[in-house]
DNA sequence: TAATCTGGTTACCTTGAAGTAACTAGGGTC
DNA sequence: GACCCTAGTTACTTCAAGGTAACCAGATTA
């Protein structure tokens, strides 16, 4: 049974989840591993623009949050897999539909932002 | 005809637009003017912890991508209406969705996160 | 012994985003 | 004339997120 709560209001708890969830690299990685576990360095390498610090930072915190699970193998050199966990697949699908939205409207949002800065002249 | 973009790439414009639309205030924006047009100062009143500054600046930016139209009622004082494009409506539906998963399943990120640094002590 | 791999952490610095608060405009009311 | 309303803009300051780059561990290979 949930609590309700209001994200309108600051400092609601609701917010804090939002305002960790509206981060654009989270976005990326939860779409990356939507549909498999990923490396460290895989998903450092894929997702360009995005430093060593940064992702390791971000994982922490999804991890912290019970979004990803963070699992070592004892191979050589050492493996680290990250990974949805089932309250993340939840999430990470509607994530996606945002990431999917990016890229399907964009051409759009691109035509608006010249006609909105032509009109200013 | 949508051209094929790979939000994965720096400096692609998906990611310019997914950078844009993780923002905690759009978020909270999009998903307020989902049902109704808004009034600013009713806006700056309902997202409590939205400062005027950051609300005008992050409503423009919002018209620039042409999701929101903002309309002025030569009333006294005036009335300045923000609403939803067709556009921005198809975002804000994906967008209310990432706020209600926040409210419904914070508890369970707030348990994580409890859990997380219990395990730290 | 030196270099290489993964998966990080740390120190240092910069810059841009946001807070605060005052100011503007255009009109109405007392 | 002074003050209130809406809807902003501007100036100043501060703070924290992020970039860069070096460092670390643990093990392997040449």
């Amino acid at each position: 049974m949930n609590t309700m709560y209001d994200v309108y209001q600051d400092k609601c708890p609701a917010r804090m989840v939002l305002d960790r969830l509206a981060d654009k690299w989270s976005v990326l990685i939860l779409h990356r591993l939507e549909n498999e576990a990923v490396r460290f360095n895989q998903l450092r390498r894929e997702i360009q623009g995005l430093s060593q610090k940064v992702l390791s930072q971000t994982l922490k915190k999804l991890e912290r949050d019970g979004l990803i699970t963070r699992t070592v193998f004892p191979t050589v050199p050492v493996t680290v897999e990250y990974a949805l966990t089932p309250l993340g697949k939840t999430l990470a699908d509607c994530v996606s539909e945002l990431a999917h939205w990016a890229e399907r409207n964009m051409d759009e949002v691109l035509a608006a932002q010249k006609s909105y800065d032509k009109t200013l002249g």
